[in-house]
DNA sequence: GGCCAGCGTCGAAGCGCTTCGACGATCCCC
DNA sequence: GGGGATCGTCGAAGCGCTTCGACGCTGGCC
């Protein structure tokens, strides 16, 4: 039991038994009592908003660690009108972008941690009714919303809310919204620059299942945009298709695609769900990776690295995305103002999957 | 006027129209007074706790309507001694397991809703110390503990938490504790029986990777003795081994497990991660599935079904576990007693990745 | 030596809600 | 027709904390 994870200072005092089966019970009121001052004196020990000599707040820290004291968190939150708690509003829907997800919100978790803040799990289903909820409610300072649509509902909401939050994604109309999210259209440009670079005149994007795109999300066009736009610069053709999961659908779209592009060399691919399955299939379509086919992924580092080939990839910074939001939230929950749009530049990371395109036939 | 972000003002009375963008600024008192009844009045139409007229009741919750009233969680919390959100605690490593995670978060969210709580999102880094942080601050009512490990630190702190806790998964002593799980042991044993009564008699589990068993976590070790014990019981070998992730990785430990075990026909693998590494790689070592080796897989349906092909398998039944462990839980928090283990039982689908042991050469 | 500044501490007033006991009105039954 | 049992409503007392103003001290300065 002396194995205390991040106590302080375990209980200092040979004999005292603090440990007491008393769970919540130990008030501000009894550590007061036991330290012998005054309760607001514990408070100011506690936020530090008032100067308090050594003297006594060492005295206050051991009777609190000694009595094992935990400020009441509905008691703080109703006196001081801050609930130490933000919301994380993931898309309810799993499947789609699962490891992207987890790792942003372990993130989210661990960041928010440090501010000694909470975080409050929503799923989007609730629709801006959740939102509402939760913020009217008090019951958070502020929201991370996450998987934003490019037409999304909630964000008028949001505008209105005067609860300050964060958006991971952008909707259409960003102004007076806080926005951060990997710069997708670069990351189309960088992954079709690569290509360019390395000879190849015929490419194509594999991209998100056909939902995503019918749902407006941003990424997904926005990626798309970015490659078009600089196969067009860099005078190659690209087509864009989406891509859907599941072994026997990624074979299916494969064959569509090389009948229709046969004498494609150059693939971006942009879902971590089918990534795998396209690796594993292109050669049973007379396509070896890199020699007949070079690909570039948009996908988390570790799929790229765990691939066969490793995976040529330009990876979604997820914790670093999950860092930043609440860094920013933070900032704007003590009321700094902070950029409205955040986009983190891509870095393409070469690996084995894609090399020089082949000597045209 | 009604557009002042957060104006104090009190509905004036009279004539005033209160429906005002003012955001947590209605409390109960305003209803009361809007509604011309007491505040306590209020309190009992929403908490139903005592009889109220259904002429009293309309009147009150009209103007909660009109107002937008939305009680405070904190102010709540405080007075009722009930915050009404339970933890969620998941592991902090990402990668493992993820999609089943993810499924399982979004159920326990999902029914939590449907029970009126919601889900405070905690991770398992800051250890016995942040369980001991949510539950003394009267956060949370109740705790949902993940991953839990055979010799978990976490458990006996739990048992004297004095808040009602439901773990998922089951360590080494569950004494005193509620847990469910699918029920692993069975699940190996229902794997091995299928493959047995297909004529298999040489086969393998291919189960978590090394460092999850090293970990002692039982969902990994209690399926591994069920797929032991089935096997001796049909008289059958079977070896058991983990299983790395990753596509190379995989091949490494197909090479590996088929140099020990040339003329094995049936396989196990417990590991969604790899399992679709497993298929692409067997054929090119010369196995083709289901003709010369039968594969059975312990994992999301999802996962069988989008396989090639697809995949006989026992799922993992995270959305009734998530479901089940929440409605536990809340009958816990109304202290009725619940039966301290649930197991659920497995089914196995069969798919196209099984069939009759090939004749003996 | 007396005065004015902090400094450190205290007491009390809420924050918005639940809940308990009280108290008129009804209603029913003998 | 009167007495006791509801029924529906109210007022007030907290829940545990933050924070504001007050106040006694100490110390530096003229």
């Amino acid at each position: 039991m002396p194995a205390g994870p991040d106590d302080p200072t375990p209980p200092a005092d040979g004999t005292a038994e603090p440990t007491a089966k008393s769970p919540d019970l130990v008030t501000i009121a009894d550590v007061a009592r036991h330290a012998g001052v005054a309760l607001s004196t514990v408070s100011y020990v506690l936020s530090g908003k008032r100067a308090i000599s050594a003297t006594t707040r060492n005295r206050v820290l051991t009777s609190i660690r000694l009595l094992g004291y935990h400020p009441n968190a509905g008691a703080r939150a109703l006196a001081s009108r801050r609930a130490n708690v933000i919301a994380l509003v993931l898309p309810l829907r799993s499947g789609m972008q699962v490891p992207v997800l987890m790792q942003f919100a372990m993130a989210v978790v661990t960041t928010a941690r440090q501010f000694d803040h909470d975080v409050l799990l929503v799923t989007a289903d609730e629709g801006p009714a959740g939102l509402r909820r939760i913020a009217a409610s008090a019951m958070v300072d502020g929201i991370l919303l996450m998987d934003v649509e490019m037409h999304d509902l909630r964000v008028p909401l949001l505008r209105e809310l005067a609860r300050p939050s964060v958006l991971i994604g952008f909707p259409a109309d960003s102004t007076g919204l806080t926005c951060i999210d990997l710069d997708f259209h670069r990351a189309g440009e960088v992954c079709v620059a690569h290509l360019a670079g390395l000879g190849h005149r015929r490419i194509a994007l594999l991209g998100a299942p056909a939902a995503v795109y019918d749902r407006d999300t941003g990424f997904a066009h926005r990626t798309r945009a970015g490659v078009l736009a600089a196969a067009e610069r860099h005078g190659i053709t690209a087509v864009a298709l989406p891509c859907p999961e599941g072994a026997a659908a990624v074979r299916t779209a494969l064959v569509d695609l090389l009948a229709r592009q046969p004498d494609l060399t150059g693939l971006v691919v942009q879902n971590e769900a089918a990534v795998g399955d396209v690796l594993a299939t292109l050669p049973t379509l007379g396509r070896r990776v890199p020699q007949d086919v070079s690909v570039v992924a948009i996908c988390p580092d570790q799929f790229a690295e765990q691939a066969s080939p490793r995976l040529t990839s330009v990876p979604v910074p997820a914790e670093e995305v999950g860092r930043q939001a609440v860094s920013l939230l933070m900032r704007k929950l003590v009321d700094a103002t902070v950029p409205e749009a955040t986009m983190l530049d891509p870095h393409l990371t070469v690996r084995d999957s894609t090399t020089a395109a082949p000597p045209l036939p």
